[in-house]
DNA sequence: AATGTAGGCCAACATCCGTTGACAGTCCAG
DNA sequence: CTGGACTGTCAACGGATGTTGGCCTACATT
């Protein structure tokens, strides 16, 4: 897409999506209203729609996030379980809001549900499939660390459960890896 | 409690009760209206009133079930993984929609979250101080194993993700059996 | 048969939501 | 200096939602 030029409204512009980023992470997308947002971002709810369309098209800029997917073809087949789980938690870290946002409302919501399962098949599938040792059980491989990995986003983001939040990031790759080499490498129990 | 006498508006109690689970579970908490309850039961959205006193009033009706947790004092410490996913899943089966619905709602709703930590802690924190070799890490254990178990509830009935959804049962406690197994028993890595 | 009570429906209320259009100030190009 | 595009506010609309109270009917008890 071509530069745009710098707009005198970029800062409302940004001032809405950081405010719709924290409602809906932590309301999710029902409860966030418009006016609640615009009320965060201190301007009135008819910007929320002149700048993003509708509330459906500001949900939609809230998850334009690069989830920078890993190449397979540079990952190690002995460590690709370490490597995935340090590669999530890095992400989710950075985009916390954005990512906490897409589960919440992927539960609730259809389109969000598709959107996630679209990210996974473009992210751990073709892992799945380039480090598995029969590629029929690809998908299989792959759903099960899905799993795993959203159940500790899940757990650590979204409900918050204590013990898992008060997890260190490497005792979090320290259980989990294992976990993910077995489940795409191991041979079919 | 005592029995109650039988209700001639016992039928209808039961279908609103029917129709809440499966709006709910299929909806979330804030999709499922009243109106659209009560136009599956085909009845008047005030009896939903009537009866439940509130839409909250009937949410907790439709989460009052039977977790029939397993006495941690009949677990085989070596067979421990498999007894808790083979549990789980029967669980879930059987109470499909109830469950569904909480973990759906406990997403966007803090009271069902809070609701559901309160389950885990109650769940799997008693089996995990039982097995799990340090006390000190039990809550930890049990929170790595509620992140696995969840993780699966949430991309296999709730997500629905394709290749998770197909897995039969057996693959699945052969799968998650040694996870959990680890999470709980083995030495802390 | 008379009467009280519980079951059920209907219409309405108050509130909140997303969204729209008219209007006023502000900046910049000509 | 002037016109037009841009940024913002305000008030309102149409619709949906949870909830309430009044009213009619049918049953059970006396």
């Amino acid at each position: 897409m071509p530069d745009r030029p710098p707009r005198r409204s970029d800062a409302t512009r940004t001032a809405i999506l950081a405010a719709a980023r924290e409602r809906f992470a932590s309301d999710g997308y029902e409860r966030a209203t418009i006016r609640a947002i615009a009320k965060d971002a201190r301007i009135d709810p008819s910007m929320v729609m002149r700048y993003y369309g509708s509330k459906e098209g500001l949900f939609d800029a809230v998850l334009d996030v690069d989830l920078r997917i890993p190449n397979p073809r540079e990952l190690q087949r002995q460590t690709v379980g370490e490597t995935l789980v340090s590669h999530f938690l890095t992400l989710w870290e950075e985009n916390n809001d954005a990512l906490t946002a897409m589960l919440r409302v992927s539960v609730t919501n259809p389109a969000g549900a598709e959107r996630l399962q679209g990210i996974f098949r473009d992210q751990i599938l073709p892992v799945a499939r380039h480090v598995c040792p029969d590629p029929e059980q690809a998908p299989a491989r792959a759903g099960l660390t899905a799993s795993q990995v959203l159940g500790m986003a899940l757990t650590r983001y979204v409900l918050k459960f204590p013990p898992v939040a008060a997890l260190a990031r490497e005792e979090i790759v320290a259980w989990l890896a294992p976990t993910l080499q077995r489940y795409l490498t191991a041979p079919h129990p």
